[in-house]
DNA sequence: GTTCCGCATGAATCGATAG
DNA sequence: ACTATCGATTCATGCGGAA
């Protein structure tokens, strides 16, 4: 029943090596985006992102289960006016390395960075590119079903008396078959477009995505239990929210910064699980509100 | 004050060189997306697909104007569980050609095709890229900037209606007093990524995309009076918003199903516009209600 | 005249079946 | 084996008739 999370300090490159093959489930990863200054850490230009990228990419592909996922967030940047390719150009390469482009999803960013260009509006969408290895693979659509539309809504107000007559049955006199239809009715699937706002009002770690990204792959493509991979931790949200939803989870950070700050927060949730239940209630309570 | 609408039967890549250099400031199009059925007309297979478009973007790039842009909207087909790699390599060959891919804009389809399947979700988004011949180029940010409020919700529904307001009262009584009253709002810049729904249910012509869609980007990219070109035209959507928002513009249709249907539709108009206005009027509004 | 509901209809995709 | 056709799945939208 306990929860793993491992977390190393150095170069995805070399430390995926460490990590057997086939053992993952999901990968989901924001890689440090290209950059024009060099100097920055993590700061690989745009004519070199392919070729630095791909190394990394073929290791994934290793570890990664059969029937696993791969789940990119990228965006290339504007150089000179114009959007770079190396993108596009990643995609081919690694279909070249035998991994299948299943499909795009489009992180709609809802409260995009204000701003305005005499030739440019605001850039408020990236790309989650999905990945496999086979056609097959595990897919938990259920989990990430979406209250449905307007449509329902304008016209569920007739239907309250309805609803309430199918309510009264379920938890008066057992079974009401209904309701599993009506559960149905009042749930689509949801499509490849998510919308979601940046979060931008934390404290301490400025995450490249809101907790809500990773959550939602990871709801859909695994179960408790399972094992996720981001080989570009960060400020660790993937492995924190695995953690929380009960996966296992490895994270790889270049960076000692981000690394000894994750690590110092997974002691301190590790301490707290030794606690007496009613104090861990207590303390995780305010650190939600904390976090919050 | 006359608007010039010339539209031409035949294909693309011959029709073109009739269009003298640098003269047209925008093209905005949807090609015919890829298909699997090579018997259909139309049906580009997704191997051939770029060879098959390379000499039309050549000659677009010819025609366009320096200042001018190219939208182009198009979306890989899914193919052995696998999003095509088409549409990725045209715009690395095209950068070869000499475009500039300055943005890629999103189209978020509200109502997109409902399904279910085992392991993708539905696709509600397509592509609008941009392409340009340099780095400096017009565009009339002002004229799409939507109300603050509307924001979350259809924005550019709402401008759209708005600007069928503004036209009815434009070819009414003059000047409408609801422009003002619009005009006086807080308006904020809109992001590259466009809500709008598609049209599924008009009669008589099937359109690839809504009216708001090329109106959107006619508005950015044109001032009236300016030269847009559709070469491949369809049912003539760009062709029509162009006409009624004051834009000379060119259309270019290999099917004569869909030519003769828009010429007809064009005389219909001209006849139109010679009527006494009181006719006019009439006409004008029963047409209206016929294609609501 | 409003508001409300019924209904047809899509730039879709998969898997099975048939030639 | 490989390609062509077909049925099943499923939901936002707007028109048209009804209350």
């Amino acid at each position: 029943m306990s929860v793993k999370t491992d977390i190393f300090l150095g170069d995805s490159k070399d430390v995926l090596k460490q990590i057997p093959d086939n053992s993952v489930n999901l990968i989901f990863t924001s890689p440090p985006y290209a950059d024009q200054r060099k100097s920055t850490y993590g700061g690989i230009s745009p004519d070199k992102y392919v070729e630095w990228f791909l190394p990394i990419s073929k290791e994934l592909f290793r570890v990664l289960k059969p029937d696993g996922t791969f789940v990119l967030n990228i965006k290339e940047k504007v150089v000179k006016g114009e959007r770079s390719t190396y993108v596009l150009e990643l995609i081919l390469a690694m279909r070249k390395q035998g991994w299948l482009w299943t499909e795009e999803f489009i992180w709609h960013k809802k409260n995009s960075f204000p701003g305005k260009w005499p030739n440019r509006f605001r850039d408020s969408w990236e790309r989650l590119l999905q990945f496999n290895k086979q056609r097959k693979f595990n897919m938990y659509q259920e989990e990430v079903m979406v209250p449905m539309g307007d449509w329902a809504k304008s016209r569920l107000k007739n239907l309250s008396e309805t609803d309430k007559k199918r309510e009264n049955s379920k938890v008066g006199s057992g079974f009401g078959k209904n309701v599993s239809n009506w559960l149905n009715r009042d749930k689509a699937y949801p499509t490849n477009v998510l919308h979601l706002a940046t979060e931008c009002n934390n404290k301490n770690h400025s995450a490249a995505f809101p907790e809500s990204l990773p959550e939602w792959f990871i709801k859909l493509f695994t179960k408790e239990g399972d094992m996720v991979l981001d080989p570009f931790m960060g400020s660790g949200t993937t492995n924190f929210v695995a953690r929380r939803m009960g996966r296992h989870s490895i994270g790889i950070e270049i960076l000692s910064e981000y690394y000894n700050m994750v690590k110092s927060e997974l002691e301190k949730s590790d301490l707290i699980l030794f606690e007496p239940k009613a104090n861990y209630e207590k303390t995780k309570s305010g650190r939600r509100k904390a976090i919050r």
